[in-house]
DNA sequence: CTTGTGTCCTGTAGGC
DNA sequence: TGCCTACAGGACACAA
């Protein structure tokens, strides 16, 4: 589930939740999510500190605490957080914050990619080396054809790839990439610089646009995901996908009638319509 | 520095 | 049923 626009809508549900709550009892259930310090310097240098903020850049989120330092929380490919009273352990529980007024913060990871660091912001800038290279957010001002197109110049690898490259377009994941290229109309194994001046303006809109509006629907939940967002709820923006996991399917634009299809670009899944992408 | 490939880890779906 | 393979919202290590 985490993309951008996911993550940014568990910030803001989290946000109203547990800010200003002091952090309890914190149970470890897989230690090899925490990254750093170690598991042991971990606990102890988390336990009574108070959450002081939220803040999300690309796809991390981070916790400032009363101590000054950062709790930076990544969730991978399957990474959820759940804001709850619920004791009872999860299935894929591997992390739980006990907070008070008798509530906890939950991270279940089936598959365990998910990463936990907790640090003075100095420490996190070393040892959390893909935040400290991400490159603009699409969502901001700033992410403009002007920021988009030099950096396309440079790279001759597929465009898709270079979409999911956080150091170009932080918090894009392989959903929205496939979303906002075919909004734009473009193959996604045309070499990044062989895109025009004026494709990239349409690539630059096309990525503000899918994720604002992934962001308005509380992000995408797909069919078969068991997991929810902090409040429990699912997202809606998978009611909107126009290629993503529609392989076979045929393609939403108005006159067109072609037919959906997948590829293999960089060990990932991409979905395109030939008809409509060039 | 860039690029493509493999790995981390676990669960699920589908074919036979 | 069971076994096997492919695939899964991400990031990073590594070799070339």
């Amino acid at each position: 589930m985490p993309e951008l626009p996911e993550v940014e809508t568990v910030r803001r549900q989290l946000v109203l939740q547990v800010v200003g709550r002091k952090i309890g009892e914190v149970k470890v259930w897989r230690r090899d999510i925490i990254r750093y310090p170690s598991a042991s310097q971990f606990l102890s240098a988390i336990k009574g500190k108070v959450i002081v903020s939220l803040n999300r850049r690309g796809k991390y989120l981070i916790f400032r605490l009363g101590s000054k330092k950062l709790l930076v929380i990544h969730l991978g490919m399957s990474g959820h957080l759940r804001f709850t009273r619920d004791n009872t352990k999860m299935r894929f529980e591997r992390l739980r914050f006990r907070l008070n007024r008798d509530r906890a913060l939950v991270m279940d990871d089936s598959r365990v990619l998910g990463r936990v660091y907790l640090g003075t912001p100095e420490e996190i800038k070393e040892v959390v080396k893909g935040l400290a290279r991400l490159g603009r957010e699409p969502i901001d001002s700033g992410f403009t054809k002007d920021y988009l197109y030099p950096l396309l110049q440079k790279r001759k690898a597929k465009i898709k790839s270079v979409l999911l490259d956080q150091r170009v377009c932080a918090g894009v994941g392989n959903i929205y990439s496939d979303e906002a290229l075919f909004r734009a109309g473009i193959l996604p194994n045309r070499p990044a610089n062989s895109l025009s001046y004026q494709e990239v303006e349409r690539l630059a809109k096309a990525l503000r646009a899918v994720l604002q509006e992934g962001i308005e629907h509380l992000g995408t939940t797909m069919e078969d995901e068991r997991y929810l967002l902090p409040d429990g709820n699912r997202g809606g923006f998978q009611k909107f996908l126009r290629v993503f996991s529609r392989e076979g399917e045929v393609c939403r634009r108005r006159q067109c009638g072609g037919t959906i299809l997948r590829t293999r670009i960089g060990n990932r899944s991409s979905y395109y319509c030939p008809r409509c992408q060039k």
